[in-house]
DNA sequence: CTGTTAGCGCGTTCAC
DNA sequence: GTGAACGCGCTAACAG
C-alpha cells in the first residue's frame, strides 16, 4: 500500500482492486486521514479559487449597497456552479501598486477587480504579469487592454431624464456620489445621458442640475436637506440605493409626498426598490446576468485565453409608483 | 545567482551582498518574476486564509440580511487587520458530510461554519480532523466541543417582551422564521425569553404567540397579511429584519399606523433601523464585537491552540419611535 | 492492478 | 556571501 495507491483511490481511479480501495479507505478513516489541499494546488497548479479585489474601506460601503449584494450574491452562485470558490482579497489602499502587490500575492487562477477608480496601469502589470483579471466595471473609454463586464449607463441616465422630461418635469436635479471629489466613470456616463435628454426637449442644462453627495445615510439625509432649503426642484434622478433611501426618508419625515409634490427615479435591482414604499420607478440592469459574464469571461481566460468584449448591457425602465405627471 | 539567491531576496534575508541584492532585483523586475503563492503554502503549511463555509441557497438569502451584512463587514475587517483573507466556501448542501468534504479539501488555516441549523456532528468530525474552526452561532447545549461566540437570545426576547409589558399590550405576535420546519436555535432562546416576561406578567402563553413566517419579503408580505386579516395584536416583535421591512410595507399600504395602532420592535442591527420610517425600536447584539470575537478565537485555535468560550453577548434595547403605550 | 520514481517551486541547511 | 542539495505532499508516468 503505497502512497500513489491511496493517491488512485482519493481521485476514484479505476485502477485499484476493490479489496485493495476497501483497505485503503479503512486506513483512511481510522487515520482520519484528509489529502493536502495546498499540496494539490501546488502540484496542479490551480486553486480553482477566484479572487474579489476591494480595498478594505471599500468593501465596508460596497456590503450596504443592494446592488454590490446582487452582484455578490450571483458571483457567488455563478463561481460555485463552476467549482470555483471566491476569496475576499482586500487591500490596505485603492492604488495600483497595492493592489498589484497584494493580488501577485495570492493562489488564486483569476482575479475579479472591484476599484471605485480608474486603474490603467493597474491592468498593464496584470496584463504583463500574465495574471487573469477583469474588472467589474468600464473605467476608460481604451478598451485595448482592459477587460470589463460593460453597462450602458449612457443610456441609463437618458431614459430615467427622457422619462421625466415626458411627463412635464423641467426642473430636474441629478444626484451622484463621489469618490475623492471625483465622479465615478458610470456616472460622468450617466451624466452625459441626461445632458442628451435635456437637449432633446431644449432645456438648457446648467452645473447646479447635477448634485453631488455623498453614499452613506446620515450624511445623505443631510445632503438632501442642505438642497431642499434652497431649491425645490420637481424630479429627482439618485445613482445610489443608500442615498435614495435617505431622500424618501427625508420627504417623509418633512411631508414632502412622492410622486404629489416630487418624483423620484432610482438606479439599482429593481427588487430592491419593491422593498421601498412608494414602490419606486427605477433603472435597472440586469446585475446576475452581468454578473454570470464576467465570471464566464474571466473563466474563459484561464481556461482558454483571450476573450473579446460583449456588447454593452442595455438599462430597463421600470414604472412603478414614485412618477407622476407635472402639473 | 542561483535560486536560493533570489529567495534570499525576496525574503529579505540580510545575508545577500547589497550589489548582489541589486541585479537580482533588477532581474526580477525585468523578467516579472512572482512567487509562487501556492508552492509558500505548501513549503510553510499555512495559507492565511479563513474559510467562511455557507451553504449555496442560505448565502444568497443571507446577503441581503443586514445582520449578515453587518457581520460580514466586521469579520472582513478583522481577518484584514490580522494579515488574513475570506475565502467564501459555497456547499451544495448544508448537511454534516457534504460540508465536512468541502471543507477538508479547501486550502483555508480555519473555517467559520455559518450553518442555518445544527451541526453536532460537523463538529465531531472537523474535531477528529484536527481542523480549527468556529461555529457561526450557538446550536445546542452541549458547549463540550463546540466552539462558538454566543449572544444571550433568551435576553434578547426576554428585554423586547419586557419592553411592551410595560407598556400596557398583552396581545402580543413574535414572528420568527423558520427553516425547513424548524425555528432556528436562537430563536428557541427568544422565545423562551419572551414566555418568560409574559409569565412575569401573569400572562398564559399560548402557541398562536408564536407566528412563523418565510424570511423573503414577499412571503413575508403575504404572511403578515394572512395574519392580520384574522387577528388584531396590539403588539410585534419580529425576529428578522426582511420580514421587518415587509411589515412596515404592509402598515404603509393598509394604513396601519405605527405606533398609534400597533407597536412594533425589530431585532436587528440598530444602524439598519434608522434607515426604516419610523425608525424602530429594536433589540441589537454588537456584531462588530461578536465578529471580532469569532476571528480571535478562531486565530487562537490555529495559531496557539483551545480557547475557552466567552460569556454572551449581552442584547441592548433601542427604544425609538415604533413603540407606545396600549390604550 | 500495484509499486517505484521523479518533479512541481520554494526556503532552509549545509558546504564552501 | 553564495551555491548545491534536500524535502514538504501529491500524482503522472513508467515499470513491473
Amino acid at each position: 500500500m503505497t502512497p500513489s495507491t491511496v493517491s488512485r483511490v482519493m481521485n476514484d481511479s479505476n485502477l485499484v482492486k476493490p479489496r485493495t480501495r476497501q483497505r485503503v479507505l479503512e486506513a483512511v478513516q481510522s487515520l482520519g486521514y484528509v489529502p493536502n489541499k495546498a499540496a494539490r494546488m501546488f502540484k496542479y497548479g490551480k486553486s480553482r479559487i477566484i479572487g474579489l479585489v476591494v480595498s478594505a474601506q471599500h468593501i465596508s460601503e460596497l456590503i450596504y449597497n443592494a446592488g454590490f449584494q446582487a452582484q455578490f450574491k450571483a458571483l457567488t452562485e455563478k463561481a460555485h456552479n463552476e467549482g470555483y470558490n471566491i476569496l475576499i482579497i482586500t487591500s490596505a489602499d485603492a492604488d495600483s501598486e497595492t493592489y498589484f502587490d497584494v493580488i501577485k500575492s495570492q493562489a488564486a487562477d483569476g482575479f475579479i477587480i472591484m476599484s471605485p477608480s480608474a486603474n490603467e496601469s493597474l491592468a498593464s502589470m496584470l496584463e504583463e504579469a500574465g495574471i487573469p483579471y477583469i474588472f467589474n466595471m468600464k473605467y476608460s473609454n481604451n478598451p485595448a487592454d482592459i477587460y470589463y463586464a460593460s453597462a450602458d449607463d449612457f443610456e441609463g441616465g437618458y431614459t430615467a431624464a427622457n422619462h421625466l422630461l415626458e411627463l412635464g418635469h423641467t426642473d430636474i436635479r441629478f444626484i451622484v456620489g463621489s469618490v475623492k471629489g471625483q465622479i465615478i466613470s458610470f456616472n460622468g456616463d450617466r451624466i452625459r445621458g441626461f445632458m442628451k435628454a435635456l437637449s432633446e426637449y431644449d432645456i438648457p442644462f446648467r452645473e447646479e442640475m447635477i448634485v453631488r453627495i455623498p453614499g452613506q445615510l446620515e450624511e445623505s439625509y443631510a445632503g438632501i436637506h442642505r438642497l431642499f432649503q434652497t431649491e425645490k426642484p420637481t424630479a429627482l434622478m439618485i445613482s445610489n440605493e443608500i442615498t435614495t433611501v435617505a431622500a424618501l426618508n427625508y420627504f417623509h419625515d418633512h411631508g414632502i409626498r412622492v410622486p404629489q409634490d416630487l418624483s423620484v427615479i432610482g438606479f439599482g435591482p429593481s427588487e430592491f426598490f419593491r422593498g421601498l414604499r412608494p414602490n419606486l420607478t427605477n433603472v435597472s440592469f440586469d446585475i446576475a446576468w452581468s454578473s454570470g459574464r464576467i465570471v464566464d469571461m474571466l473563466l474563459q481566460r484561464i481556461e482558454r485565453g483571450p476573450v473579446s468584449l460583449e456588447p454593452a448591457m442595455k438599462p430597463k425602465l421600470n414604472i412603478q409608483d414614485s412618477t407622476a405627471r407635472n402639473e
